[in-house]
DNA sequence: GGGGTCATGTAATAGGTTACATGATTCT
DNA sequence: AGAATCATGTAACCTATTACATGACCCC
């Protein structure tokens, strides 16, 4: 990916500026308010890294520093011809490549062994617990949002998660009775790895 | 988490050490042929950083500094006390508590609006054909090992990405359907969000 | 009208990656 | 023996995050 600026917060700042200029506070109100600080991560910080470097890509221009009442200048931001051809196409990528990412319970997965297996079932037990109280809040979101009239188009980042929750549930649970069954040999597995040392749990 | 060492390349080392000391570029070796490098990120460089970082914090001490043959020095490093207690209760952490992570996808789908809808499930038909692909590939992998008599329990992050592929097609599947079915109103949805650009596709 | 909090931006630091460097091994 | 490749490490650079700074607004 030879993408000019590269962090997906970049997206969201094209993303916003089709509707018209904007200053880089109000492109993270609007990021906060809108929700969609939970699909990017975002650190005020950053913001304005992105828009520096989005600008001196030309993908977006400063068009004017709008001083309103008493407030402090504010350089305003409006997508070019080429910001908005990166948009598109970055999203077209996005969507059509899929991408090799590395989330942290794989890492985990990958180095089981250096647990015993009754503490990874326990450990395991409490990831279904965490599990159902974000899949509860994040189908409160998508049901307040509904409630309030927003058409699925805008919540579809939350149904994806919920897909994917529902799959890690399944698999937790999965694996959890694989461990437990004496029938897979897994316990004989384990003892063929690592000495478990015993730590009291976290 | 306020962890000395955060970077997960940092867990591999630690679960390798337990096996005996060695030295940088066997851990990195072992890394690749092992396949982790598959679940974790891994630079080359990265490496050395981690190390030095791991050792500065106690959690593994350099050994001894081999010369074997007329090779370089390399410094030799063992895990110790501290290091395994770090290994045990990290991997009891990312296993226990669920973590909000930001895949590409995410971000892609919070911004769906600013592509035309033939668009989209243009490129969203193009992912179905890339993630059979690293199916295969993925369902190829385990099926080697397998053969090759390695236990699943040395296979379960390549499962859990198996379960995380057949969910997401399902789900890919699923909006595919919804955005062209007339039905759904998503059309109509999509009228009322930014005026659409058309663009060359990639 | 002064103390607290919000708005807005900059600077310092830390983390990680690319690129470079150097000696050993192998191949012909 | 010289070229190419592998082994091993370091350094320079870039990105991103945390911490700091400054003015406006709000509340008794």
């Amino acid at each position: 990916m030879t993408r000019p600026v590269d962090n997906l917060l970049a997206l969201a700042v094209l993303s916003y500026l089709t509707q018209g200029p904007m200053h880089p506070y109000e492109l993270g109100r609007t990021l906060q308010q809108h929700g969609d600080a939970r699909s990017i991560r975002y650190r005020h910080a950053s913001l304005y890294m992105v828009v520096d470097r989005l600008a001196a890509a030309g993908l977006i221009v400063a068009v004017d520093t709008g001083r309103e009442g008493a407030r402090p200048e504010r350089t305003r931001y409006a997508l070019t011809d080429a910001g908005q051809a990166e948009l598109t196409g970055w999203l077209r990528e996005l969507l059509a490549e899929p991408a090799h990412e590395y989330p942290h319970l794989v890492a985990a997965l990958a180095f089981l062994g250096a647990l015993a297996p009754e503490e990874v079932v326990a450990a395991l037990d409490r990831r279904l617990l965490g599990l159902a109280t974000v899949r509860t809040e994040t189908a409160g979101i998508v049901e307040e949002a509904t409630v309030g009239g927003v058409h699925p188009l805008f919540l579809v980042e939350e149904e994806y998660r919920l897909a994917m929750l529902d799959a890690e549930v399944r698999f937790v649970q999965g694996l959890r009775s694989r461990i437990e069954d004496p029938a897979t040999g897994w316990r004989a597995a384990w003892s063929r790895t690592a000495p478990q040392q015993e730590e009291s749990p976290a």
